[in-house]
RNA sequence: GCGCAGGUGGCAGAGCGGUCAAAUGCAUCAGACUGUAAAUCUGACGCCCUUGUGGCUACGGGGGUUCGAAUCCCUCCCUGCGCA
């Protein structure tokens, strides 16, 4: 079980200051997840992501059940002692899947429309290697063709087996091309769904609900109203976030004045160093995004200055550190000429670094959120 | 000196008479990435412009055969290997 305390809201923005108490440790929010979808955050053992001041990992359902298999990770005492990481964990509950191996794949996009197209998912439409059906998803393994079935019932159980602090509702995170009659059709689903992850759960483990809608401000209210409305432990915040990120605080908005204000809210997959601000003022008390860690393996270094590509020959002679303000052991010891020497040359360890760094960094430009807050100024 | 094999875009390396401004890989440059099929993916990559079934210059140098040559012939230069 879990316990969440709000110890300030802010007069200034719908931010709040809190503890989230886990029977693994205890997280101070607002916060951020790194990603471990694998039971791991890639290049960094799990000792290593504890030295960038991460509190709380995310791992996957969907991935975890596929490989290794659940019953290895239960047989190996549950995910935290799996992967050596002692601290709160959450998994997802492969909803992200039903987008990312289903319409995502299909029509190459994320969960944030880049550029405007006349296709439409329309209500009926099925992505090609899944099955969205009312019981569940029929999967395709994308590495091995793979048939697997995932419903609200077996995700809930899969989780169980994981043994993460806290889980999620098995959702359709719905694709920016869905109309409103599909995403209102699959909104309903992901309601059923929500209700039967409720009732089967056994186990204490925190249970969050997942609000859907899509870009439809309707639905949104809907949907925050319809799944704050049940006895979970926290909620999670799913979907797209629209054309644009203008955009995306409303929507966030939109959800948030609905949800019950003493338990914690979760922002699924969003986070680039952009957004921390903009999501933290809205109301999000922890959140998770691939960003840090896989836009490290791709070059983009998170700095205060922005998102810079160490990859480029422009940092061939820089001498400084990849931030002047960062006192993580990478921006203490390293170089960007080192750093952009390694990406060059291919070095895995200039992933790493780049990896340590963003964790750290993202962590820390939280941490000083969080002390804003405290003092009135955020 | 003789014999053999070669000289192709930044590099490696295909092509061996037209569909070749020239495969592919690497390198380079630019862009993307938001609950991770991702140490990935996309695009550009001879020069010029009015960006096109456009123009120009190109496959070691020179000459030739041919309607047409990176591709065939002659010659020169260079490289590697072998033999003196």
């Amino acid at each position: 079980m879990i316990e969440f305390k709000i110890l300030k809201k802010s007069k200034i923005s719908r931010a709040r200051l809190g503890l989230l108490k886990t029977e693994n440790g205890v997280v101070e929010t607002p916060c951020f997840a790194p990603v471990a979808t694998q039971a791991a955050v890639k290049t960094l053992t799990s000792e290593e992501v504890e030295q960038t001041k991460t509190q709380i990992l995310i791992a996957n359902t969907f991935h975890l059940h596929l490989k290794p298999g659940e019953k290895i990770v239960e047989s190996a005492g549950g995910l935290h002692k799996f992967m050596n990481w002692p601290k709160p964990l959450m998994t997802d509950s492969g909803g992200f899947q039903v987008f990312s191996l289903g319409f995502g794949r299909d029509f190459g996009t994320g969960k944030i429309l880049k550029t405007k197209t006349d296709s439409l998912i329309r209500k009926g439409q099925q992505p090609k290697l899944i099955k969205i059906t009312g019981g569940g998803v029929f999967f395709t393994s994308p590495l091995n063709g793979q048939k697997i079935f995932l419903g609200p019932r077996e995700s809930i159980k899969i989780q169980e087996s994981l043994g993460a602090d806290i889980i999620f509702t098995f959702d359709e995170c719905t694709a920016p091309l869905a109309d409103y009659e599909y995403t209102k059709n699959s909104l309903a689903r992901t309601h059923r769904w929500a209700e039967i992850c409720l009732k089967s759960k056994k186990s204490g483990q925190a249970l969050f609900g997942i609000v859907q809608g899509g870009k439809f401000k309707d639905l949104r209210i809907e949907s925050a109203k319809f799944i704050g409305s049940l006895p979970f432990d926290g909620f999670g915040i799913g979907g797209e976030f629209g054309d644009n990120k203008k955009i995306m605080a409303q929507m966030i908005d939109w959800v948030i004045k609905e949800l019950p204000e003493e338990k914690p809210r979760h922002l699924l997959g969003i986070g680039r160093l952009e957004d921390i601000a903009k999501i933290i003022k809205a109301g999000i008390d922890t959140f998770d995004c691939i960003a840090p860690t896989r836009f490290a393996r791709h070059g983009i270094a998170f700095v205060s200055e922005g998102e810079l590509d160490m990859s480029k020959t422009k940092f061939s002679e820089d001498k400084n550190p990849l931030d002047k303000k960062c006192s993580c052991f990478v921006c203490r010891n390293y170089r960007r000429n080192y750093i952009n020497h390694l990406f060059r040359a291919g070095e895995i360890t200039a992933l790493k670094l780049l990896t340590f760094h963003n964790l750290y960094f993202f962590n820390s430009e939280i941490a000083n959120i969080r002390e804003k807050i405290k003092k009135g100024k955020f």
